[in-house]
DNA sequence: GGTTATCGGATGTAGGACGTCCGATGCTCG
DNA sequence: CGAGCATCGGACGTCCTACATCCGATAACC
């Protein structure tokens, strides 16, 4: 026994003091009142305060990197960050293809969610949607017209549109929370390969939900995004059933 | 220059590398086709085979395992998780108490989200909705009625209807994500204090809701999910403007 | 005065040493 | 012979040291 002195507090399971280390820091950040932006110690001296090694405090500080609460520059030092998901779309992406080689699940429960998302705050967007933003969706949907016509993937002004329709909102998280459904359904969607998908056909029912969108008819609206989102549930099943 | 032999590829951003070397360890798995639970390579071979130290590999094994990608049992080895959304629930709990110290934005566009998802797949869960489920979530509501009447707090049994609700849908994915919504609240209530809240009221309410589901009334079950949404939020506003 | 070289500090990476935990093997004892 | 226990080996957890890399700022230089 070598145990002189003393003894750690041992009878924690490693996983549990990981996460309280995360905590912690989280926690000194909100009393110490900083603000997204803001400076935090340095590695030396976190490692100080909380008592733990360099190496353990930088696991707890990359997942927090990794959760988007802190960001980390090279050679400069953390800062309290702004906002990111991206990580979370890994993970979720992860997921999306493991759950493809089953019965794509996980995939078609992400098209759910989104679908709920879209089709239920569509209402409330037009409610406070300006002209100038009707009009930015308008010039996406002509976008995806050009490169249909062209013969060109158009996954990028797709998203563009959706991100455009709820962009009214003002609701950051949920334009986050579509984005990391857009990267993982572009990820899922290299995937189960380009099929035989019709371009032009799914550039003319955005250009239809845009058209219930500018009339202001909301159930309309609604229900080309169901049929939408119906389209995409076929596409991943079909691609599952191979 | 000591740089005889090799040359790292000096050229990247360190996050670029970190991100690339989770995505390395994620490829792996998909491709030896590993499922949920089973093991992964030890830390000396991935180490060795992605060809970087074992502290920068642990760096990105301690992010996967906090994005639920991957399940670390310590003195055991490192397995494919099944899911775990709890990391996520802590990141955005952080969000959420940061905003609280201004207008509560964040916090309130939480609520917008839950709302959006609710009220919007309460119809699709009544489809397919059982007499087991149904009985269940009454279950929920004469616990809240009981601890309501008692003057004692029921977060759980709300979260609990809440989860029930939408059990039916078999969505895991959804029902993980208004997990970490309630525990991202439960957090953000506890900050906001007690307040001057009704629980008999409130208790009221969600009688009200299961009365709606039970009678198959998708119109009013749906109205009234928004009317709860909205008494949160002002619960909220009035908070931050102390 | 503008540009460049240098410096200090902070993060990034690597490797080693030791502690801690877990499951499995093999022993002892009833 | 079987149940319980001690031991063992492997794997993760933590810490330390050393060095590389990067960035911003200061100071030297033209």
């Amino acid at each position: 026994m070598t145990t002189s002195g003393v003894v750690p507090q041992a009878r924690f399971s490693a996983q549990a003091r990981l996460r309280a280390l995360q905590s912690d820091i989280m926690e000194l950040i909100l009393e110490r009142e900083l603000e997204a932006g803001d400076p935090l110690p340095t590695e030396s001296e976190l490692s100080g305060a909380l008592g733990v090694g360099r190496n353990t405090l930088r696991e707890s500080l990359k997942v927090l990197q990794a959760l988007g609460v802190i960001e980390i520059r090279h050679g400069f030092g953390m800062f309290v960050a702004p906002s990111n998901f991206d990580a979370l779309a890994d993970g979720l992406t992860f997921r999306g293809r493991l759950s493809l080689r089953h019965q794509g699940l996980e995939a078609l429960q992400l098209v759910d969610v989104r679908q709920a998302l879209e089709s239920g705050l569509i209402g409330s967007s037009m409610d406070v949607m300006s002209k100038e933003q009707l009009a930015s969706i308008e010039e996406a949907v002509k976008q995806m017209e050009d490169l249909a016509s062209a013969g060109e993937n158009f996954v990028a002004a797709d998203a563009e549109f959706h991100r455009r329709l709820f962009e009214p909102l003002n609701n950051e998280l949920l334009i986050n929370l579509m984005g990391v459904f857009w990267k993982v359904y572009r990820k899922i969607h290299v995937e189960i390969g380009p099929g035989n998908e019709d371009l032009v056909k799914t550039a003319a029912m955005h250009r239809s939900i845009y058209a219930a969108v500018a009339a202001g008819d909301k159930v309309s609206a609604s229900e080309l995004l169901n049929r939408h989102f119906d389209g995409i549930r076929r596409r991943i099943t079909e691609a599952v059933e191979d």
